[in-house]
DNA sequence: ACAGGATCCTGGGGGC
DNA sequence: TGCCCCCAGGATCCTG
């Protein structure tokens, strides 16, 4: 569900309302995410204080004094928030970090449980885990290790997109919506863009992020953020959802194909433009 | 190297 | 009301 402007709007809001708590007592739910979450990591949480939250492509990163690291996936239904602990949990509510005296706690709700949540000694430990699996970045894109990375590839754009080891953070909403301001196709391959259409991409992927970003993220679902606010960007979508409606640009009937195993919509005519693939 | 499919899950919507 | 089928912001594993 959430791509990277929903996770770092669920960071921004949380981070006021966990930074410098101590979590008092863990507890989960018989179900499990993703990944399993460990009993014997609450040992590990139980009496730190949060220090910091950060996030990296679609993760959460909770940095725990003095030591520990939480990590967070929301996958595509987990929601983060903070509730009184009196408050009855909302089905599907599978882990509670009790905060302070206990009054408060963070709960981590996830209705498909794609989500995960696991615990790590420090962040070289997962960094070196996730090594090669996860990009840059959008916003710290190199104009030569993305034209390299597209250049390089036969894969189609949006494969290119969702790729989470060559760009993180970018999900099924934000591709489509990239490619379409771009005015690329989203069936072009890697290999056809010139260094022109490379860096219009980049461009345009970072515009696109950042502008979601200050709408909270988008909320067609589930999605809210960690104050429990909706997302305002669904509103300003181009061609995400809007199959058969006419293109805000140009009036063409937008379509809707399967790629990379993904729905993906476009405009035929404004992303239209090919590059003539190269002989041999 | 890449596409495509299946998998992990639950719920909502459309068609009947 | 119900059933059946398809769809869904993700990641990963397997096959061809």
């Amino acid at each position: 569900m959430p791509e990277l402007p929903e996770v770092e709007t669920v960071v921004r809001e949380l981070r006021p309302l966990l930074i410098g708590r101590q979590i008092a007592a863990v507890r989960s739910s018989t179900k499990h995410l993703r990944q399993r979450w460990r009993k014997q990591w609450e040992s590990q949480v139980v009496g730190s204080t949060v220090r910091a939250m950060r996030r990296r492509g679609k993760w959460i990163l909770v940095d725990l004094d003095p030591a520990g690291l939480l990590v967070l996936h929301l996958g595509m239904t987990g929601q983060l928030g903070v509730f009184s602990a009196g408050l009855k949990p909302q089905d599907h509510t599978h882990l509670f970090f009790a905060l302070g005296n206990g009054e408060e706690e963070l709960r981590f709700r996830d209705i498909r449980r794609f989500g995960s949540a696991t615990w790590h000694p420090d962040t070289i430990e997962w960094e070196s885990a996730v090594d090669g699996k996860l990009g840059p970045e959008p916003f710290d894109l190199e104009p030569g290790y993305w034209r390299d990375a597209l250049h390089r590839t036969e894969r189609c754009l949006k494969a290119v997109l969702l790729d989470q080891s060559v760009v993180a953070g970018v999900g099924n909403i934000y591709a489509d919506e990239s490619l379409f301001s771009a005015k690329l196709d989203p069936r072009m391959r890697g290999e056809q863009l010139s260094a022109a259409q490379a860096d219009r991409l980049r461009n345009a992927i970072v515009a696109v992020l950042t502008r979601a970003i200050e709408s909270r993220g988008s909320s067609i679902r589930n999605y809210v953020g960690g104050s429990g606010l909706k997302g305002e960007y669904q509103n300003e979508f181009r061609v995400y959802g809007r199959t058969d409606e006419p293109c805000r640009r140009c009036q063409t009937p937008i379509v809707c194909i399967r790629l990379a195993g993904r729905s993906t919509h476009y405009c035929p005519k404004c992303q239209g433009e090919r590059t003539p693939r190269a002989r041999g």
